[in-house]
DNA sequence: GGACTGACAGATATTGAAATCTGTCAGTCC
DNA sequence: GGACTGACAGATTTCAATATCTGTCAGTCC
């Protein structure tokens, strides 16, 4: 008798015959059929389909949480820690994008099947964010009365640099120069030095 | 004998053809019918199918140019001036969207489809982005060496509230606040009575 | 006895023949 | 003679039959 059958096998299978036949085509059968196995097996270890495919998903939104741990480097201030992980999201997505283009949309697909897992990895992302911040915060090099909400809009800011429906422009030769701007006037926005303005804003 | 048939008279009628059957169904036969013409006529006037959608979508973006042609209120600063503009684009969109759903999708297809239109509608909005920007410099509120790149910047800050690929997320009750904070951090981004940062960053 | 199979019902997807649409143009009508 | 028509060819879409897939479960096999 062969190895007892997994859930971790499954998934395994599953990512292959994802980016194999696309989210469109891939069935349970053919997972089965990759494992050797009939397809009521794949159904004892998930409910269904859908349930295989958001654990498919969830399994590879955690290794863009661990890729994006941000790194306090001591030497660093709290702008260039911002910066260098605002900059480490956009490659890895960009790269991720004009590498392989289908593997990229498959799993567009697939986050936007199951909306409760995306939410759960961008609130992760937001936190990280959050404590760049806060850090920054408590070097005084940054000012906000609130560091989640803050964390909340840069992130909003940044979405045509993560965002997969802005992936398009990604291959522009402007971006790399528009996404400085952003960067760079969200950073002065974020900064502790500044003389109250003369002309208040309502 | 009728009126003679105008370009205007059938692009009336291919709106109204939209607004019924939608983009997928909408044919240049029932544009045809709608006016009591054969088909043949409308081909008089445009080319082809896609010239005629295409110059719907013109029409649309046209009448959005206008209505967001800034106001610079002598009593305002260039601060409020700013936030108001962008407010005036995110409760835009986000009216027609939660008012008219259909129609919003509507036009999102036909922009998808014209890419030149839509470029030179996205360069139009920067461009009074920019005269905004450029008012704040000339008044020594805002600082920046290129108000051109700048109001980009500004203007991909907001994707979020304006790019209909974020239309979801305008229904949120959280929306209002993160608009607000979106916006301030840029507005504060712009400002010209900043210290220079004791730890600039790289 | 617990992991696995395979036949089954209902739901979904595929396919190809028939219908409709796009774009053209010779001909009709003031 | 210029605005318009309507029949036409090729491209696209629709629709219904057919095939495949999902999810279940009674039964098989170590």
């Amino acid at each position: 008798m062969a190895e007892a059958l997994t859930a971790e096998a499954i998934l395994v299978a599953t990512e292959e015959v994802l980016r194999r036949y696309g989210p469109a085509k891939a069935t349970v059968v053919d997972v089965a059929k990759a494992l050797g196995v009939s397809h009521g097996s794949v159904y004892r270890h998930f409910a269904t389909k859908a349930a295989l495919r958001e654990a498919v998903t969830r399994r590879w939104l955690s290794a863009i949480h661990e890729e994006m741990t941000p790194a306090f480097d001591e030497g660093l201030t709290a702008a260039e820690t911002l910066r260098a992980w605002l900059r480490k999201l956009f490659e890895n997505k960009r790269r991720s994008h004009s590498e392989d283009l289908e593997l990229f949309t498959t799993y567009k697909t697939l986050v936007n099947e199951s909306s409760g897992v995306v939410e759960y990895h961008l609130e992760h992302l937001v936190g990280q964010l959050t404590s760049i911040i806060s850090a920054g915060v408590e070097t005084q090099e940054f000012s906000t009365d609130d560091a989640a909400r803050t964390a909340q809009a840069v992130w909003d800011a940044t979405q045509m640099f993560h965002h997969p429906a802005h992936a398009r422009q990604w291959g522009s030769p402007h971006v790399e120069d528009e996404f400085d701007a952003v960067v760079s006037l969200v950073v002065d926005g974020l900064r502790y030095n500044r003389v109250p303005s003369a002309t208040g804003d309502a």
